[in-house]
DNA sequence: ACTCGGAAAATTGTCGACAATATAGTCAAG
DNA sequence: CTTGACTATATTGTCGACAATTTTCCGAGT
């Protein structure tokens, strides 16, 4: 037994973190649903999914757990679980959230983005006003390209518990509100500019002002949503 | 068989939510780690844990997954898992995420509270008043009265994922850092104070002012705690 | 026809055993 | 004596089966 071909140590120091079957399959059911194809309220039968996935029930349980902890699914013991449904007051108490901790989060980016990190936030900023150029009305990807601007800022925060909150929790829900609530705004260009001033503002690195702005954000996006709500029900 | 006499329908609407086996000792275990019977940085053994509780691994596994989701774990696949120990650094990014929440959960609650609720918390502001008085320097139990305090301002929010994401998994988070670095500090009167002025923006209904407040009075809490770590290392 | 009660089916919670991986220990080579 | 590889042990991940609970279904009674 000489040689070992298969292993190869990857180059960068940190372990690429084995992936379990309940880990696989937790992405996977998460993809899922945040595109819909497990709407929000449908049931989540173990030993149908189960067989779906090709594993037994053990790794899928700590898999639904995980969703659990998203605030993805919702359980309820001896019961089972089901996709999250989200209430109206569920989705504005998730706007309050963001507002405080995004606000947070542009705070720090302000004073600990590398100028490298906030050229290329604002190349990416660049970018999507150009597509919204393009596109027009239907902003459909600008709302994608949204979550990847806040994504940045959050990342920028260098607070691994704000990252954590934000990416690994809230910004799922959001994602799947926008299935739920399907909504395609007109507020894009608007939005577009208020990002340009947080750019600005991290730029000079008044971290006051970026939190402000970020806050104001937030809290017109949350209005849009409320009015839109108030407007279909 | 006539009657179910152990058949009572509790009078609230709502079930008590069947306790499973991985409920209870979730709970068991996680109060072992917040009061330091698990020191930080120790191993969490399954099968030692299994027999010490007279369960089966499952339920324990689940247990643990619940307890890593707040954070009072961390755990690597193929390898286990152990009490989280805080850095410094990490204490204090959690300070920045409880200034960004509960300086908003201050606001929310200075236009959501009701009086009777206002008038409570204030009673309990007193009591914590006297206690100060009484034991003078070692403030230990006031330490615990502080966290209630927060803990009432949080629940007068009535933002239920706000609740969740500090009385179920940033307090305990707390409570753990305060038996890890053990700390008791000469602040409780000047916080004492603080309470006092947050209490009475709440009471004048001025939420932007209580947000304000709160996050002095935690940004205050910080620095204090730095200052500490800086002289004890 | 509707409601209430009870049996049957299905689902969730729990358990013990096996497989895969990581850690500890041992021995030989330098 | 240290270093390195190999073996042995222990731990974690996964599986299938059983127990407990819930839901569904069906029939009797009013």
């Amino acid at each position: 037994m000489a040689e070992r071909p298969n292993d190869q140590v990857n180059p960068e120091g940190r372990e690429p973190a084995p992936l379990t079957i309940a880990d696989r399959v937790f992405e996977q059911v998460r993809l899922a649903i945040e595109r819909g194809e497990m709407p929000p309220g449908s049931k989540i039968s173990e030993p149908e999914l189960a067989r779906a996935y090709g594993i037994s029930r053990g790794p899928l349980r700590e898999a639904i757990g995980r969703l659990e902890s998203c605030g993805l699914v919702v359980r309820r013991a001896n019961v089972g679980a089901r996709v999250v449904r989200l209430s109206s007051e569920q989705l504005l108490e998730i706007f309050q959230v963001r507002e405080a901790l995004e606000g947070m989060a542009a705070r720090l980016a302000a004073t600990r983005m590398s100028a490298a990190e906030v050229a290329e936030l604002r190349a990416l900023l660049q970018q999507h006003g150009a597509q919204i150029e393009r596109d027009e009305g239907q902003a459909y990807f600008q709302k994608e390209g949204d979550l990847d601007f806040h994504y940045r800022i959050v990342q920028g925060s260098k607070n691994s518990r704000l990252i954590e909150l934000l990416c690994n929790d809230l910004y799922h829900l959001v994602r799947l509100y926008r299935y739920q609530f399907g909504m395609q705004s007109r507020r894009a260009p608007r939005a577009y500019g208020e990002h340009e001033h947080i750019v600005d503002a991290i730029e000079r690195r008044d971290g006051e002002l970026a939190e402000l702005l970020m806050r104001h954000h937030i809290r017109a996006s949350r209005e849009n949503v409320e009015r839109m709500l108030a407007a279909t029900n």
